[in-house]
DNA sequence: AAAAGGTTCAACCGCATCCAA
DNA sequence: CTTGGATGCGGTTGAACCTTT
């Protein structure tokens, strides 16, 4: 078998738009077959792990909250290097995410203990404090996007994840989002997103779409699925369902 | 202004677990 | 019950960026 190159390093711009597309026709699940299907040069894993670090739309970007800080370490010191599990409580947040921020945390948490602790009384006291470690206090001059510009991935995965809302919703691991905060400031700018915004991904990649492989891969039993599985994917309240179904059939011809 | 050192974070790797055949 | 493929998880790395000298 001649084994296709599987390319690595940092994904393009082009790759996430691609990626985003097929995940919302397909769902983020069989990460395999969204790798084959969509053309990119990437492993299933790869793929998966690119959304759900960074394209998945319910991310928040930017620097941890206190409060965010204060639950990890809570958490952290609850159940250890559970990543997964404690970013499930910290809606909006990756283990990856969290991952990163532990590891800072130690660092300066051993700096700190290494260096012997100026008598300072502005200097707030007990080391287990969150608040005296964090890194938030020393870093928030840095803005969230550097430009302040929303890019593609503010822009583009919001927006289909607000068309997917009621999809992920309940695929959502429950007891995380009932935690109730922040999920709401998603949600909230969700909705404010217009539809209208949705159309220039499509636009703007048609034709390479169209030249994926997933032609060759699916030639007819691709689109077979749309009435029963579509609805699956995109029930039909879901406004993506239109707009899967007349992709379905423009691409079907 | 440039070099050195430090920090952050995206992405990879290997192992574990799950699940369908 | 076994096996193999897919997916998930945690650890680690390295490039890019930032800060300090």
């Amino acid at each position: 078998m001649v084994q296709e190159e599987i390319r690595k390093g940092p994904w393009t711009e082009h790759e996430d738009v691609q990626l985003v597309f097929y995940v919302n026709l397909f769902g983020d699940r069989r990460w395999d077959f969204i790798a084959k299907v969509s053309g990119l040069k990437r492993t299933g894993k790869s793929c998966r792990l690119r959304w759900v670090n960074y394209l998945h739309p319910g991310l928040k970007r930017g620097k941890m909250t206190p409060h965010e800080e204060r639950l990890v370490v809570e958490l952290h010191s609850k159940w250890g290097n559970r990543w997964s599990k404690i970013a499930r409580k910290l809606p909006g947040r990756t283990d990856n995410e969290i991952k990163n921020y532990w590891r800072t945390y130690m660092r300066k948490e051993a700096q700190e203990k290494k260096r012997p602790m100026p008598p300072s009384p502005s200097y707030s006291n007990c080391s287990s404090s969150i608040s005296s470690a964090s890194p938030s206090l020393a870093a928030d001059s840095k803005p969230i996007m550097e430009t302040g510009e929303r890019n593609f991935y503010d822009n583009v995965g919001l927006d289909i994840y607000a068309v997917n809302k009621n999809k992920s919703t309940e695929t959502h691991d429950c007891d995380g989002a009932a935690e109730g905060y922040s999920m709401d400031e998603i949600w909230n700018d969700i909705d404010c997103s217009p539809e209208e915004n949705i159309k220039p991904l499509f636009g703007g990649f048609s034709e390479e779409i169209l030249a994926s492989p997933i032609w060759d891969y699916c030639p007819d039993s691709l689109w077979m699925m749309d009435q029963e599985d579509s609805n699956m994917i995109f029930p039909r309240s879901d406004p993506f369902h239109s707009l899967f179904v007349q992709g379905s059939t423009h691409f079907t011809g």
